[in-house]
DNA sequence: ACAAAAGTGTTCTAAGTACACCCATGC
DNA sequence: GCATGGGTGTACTTAGAACACTTTTGT
């Protein structure tokens, strides 16, 4: 298995998870420690993104399937390969030395970036074997390589994409009401939004359905539900060339 | 220099260039030809694109320009890094295996793709030392390798991209006609547009700006020449978040 | 009864869409 | 003077933007 590794390629996730109750935007991060054998100095002490070598035998698409699922069990969640990172020096910092001296890395290892989408309450951290945290999109920690560039290049891709497709519904549980993809919509764009407006909006669309059902166990007014329609979409969707510019 | 290859990782350019008076988006392909030393017989004889190994001191950027230059004798032309394409069997039909014998290729091969743009006109195939030929869009001829999906690829994430960034105009010579950029719009998207509403639209951007300068030497009535304002743009361009989904 | 969040309507403005003829020029 | 492509105007429809108060529910 080890021996069926592409030495100088990679593939790096950036998991996105929204958790609805405190309307946070986070990325899933893992913990990078390592103390001197000798001194007992702390040489390396932040995050990183989860990731793998290409394995001889798969495709791009299924290391990066392959890696979302040893880090949360998780398969069949939205995928969405954005960039290659391959600059010759974006491994070379002092500390990124340190710690690729006691792993199995090419120094010009070239990592294709992925990033997923889902829900931070599908995933169990507490059966992880990575130190495994989520960290809001905001207020990342210290990280290692380039890989708070790569987060935020593929924070980007995810503004502009969720604008033009109907992505934001893979952040949301399946049963939603208005407000939580307001407050989605906010989290990710950084901007408020008027309610009538959004409201009047989102209910338009035809793949926006209303539920017999209301929320419960909130202690206020249970607001509607309504669920999102993959197929409706898919079906009255023609691409209608509006050019902005 | 050869040395200094990694000999598992490419980068492949889609050249698209735009003929004004032909109205015809083009690909930029090389010839690919072989001959059994034997028996005579064709082997391969089909077109790719270029492409090249990147080199170890090199950004994947660098590749990129470096390849256009090589074929073209251009620099400074928009290009865009848009996929990595490395499934496990995407060098293995039958013509490529004899192909790849004669080169120093690993058989698991990553390419990046990248496309760029730019105007026929500006390229020189004369004394050009590839058999280098334009093809339209939508007159390919047979592709060696993966090539037709990645041009395919390429020519999706340009129509999508001409639609919210005016990156059309780098196709365009640098004095246009509003029928010209009409035209190129109705090339790439294949659709038709209301000259009357496409014009207004055009001409009430602050951005294209109408210059004291007809056409010259055209055997009807010349007519009025635009420029695009790439510093206008930028100035009066902040991202609208218009979320149409 | 009160706190909290859900939900509701109207007016104005900007932009898209549909549609057919005259005009200026080079030859 | 005529053929060719350049250029023009109006009415309608749709969608976005601005804006503040009432309703429902759980506690």
């Amino acid at each position: 298995m080890e021996s069926e590794k592409i030495l100088n390629l990679s593939v790096d996730c950036v998991v996105f998870g929204y958790d609805t109750n405190t309307k946070s935007l986070n990325v899933l991060l893992i913990k990078r420690y390592l103390k001197s054998k000798f001194t007992s100095e702390v040489l390396v002490d932040d995050y990183v993104l989860t990731g793998y070598h290409v394995l001889k035998t798969e495709t791009l698409d299924d290391t990066a399937t392959r890696v979302l699922k040893e880090l949360t069990g998780l398969t069949d969640q939205y995928k969405k390969q954005f960039k290659a990172f391959g600059d010759p020096d974006r491994l070379t910092n002092p500390k990124d030395l340190v710690w690729i001296a006691n792993e199995a890395f090419n120094l010009r290892t070239i990592t294709i970036a992925y990033y997923f989408l889902l829900k931070t309450e599908d995933v169990n951290l507490e059966q992880n074997t990575f130190e495994a945290k989520w960290f809001p999109i905001n207020a990342l920690p210290d990280l290692g390589f380039d890989h708070e560039k790569i987060i935020l290049e593929a924070y980007e891709d995810l503004k502009e994409k969720c604008l033009s497709e109907p992505i934001i519904f893979k952040l949301l549980p399946d049963k939603f009401t208005i407000n939580e993809v307001q407050d989605l919509y906010q989290s990710i764009l950084g901007i408020d939004i008027d309610n009538r407006n959004f409201r009047r909006k989102l209910i338009n669309k035809k793949y926006i359905i209303a539920l017999d059902e209301k929320q419960i166990g909130v202690s206020k007014k249970p607001a509607q539900l309504y669920m999102f329609s993959m197929d409706i979409y898919n079906k009255m969707f023609s691409k209608n060339y509006l050019i902005s510019m």
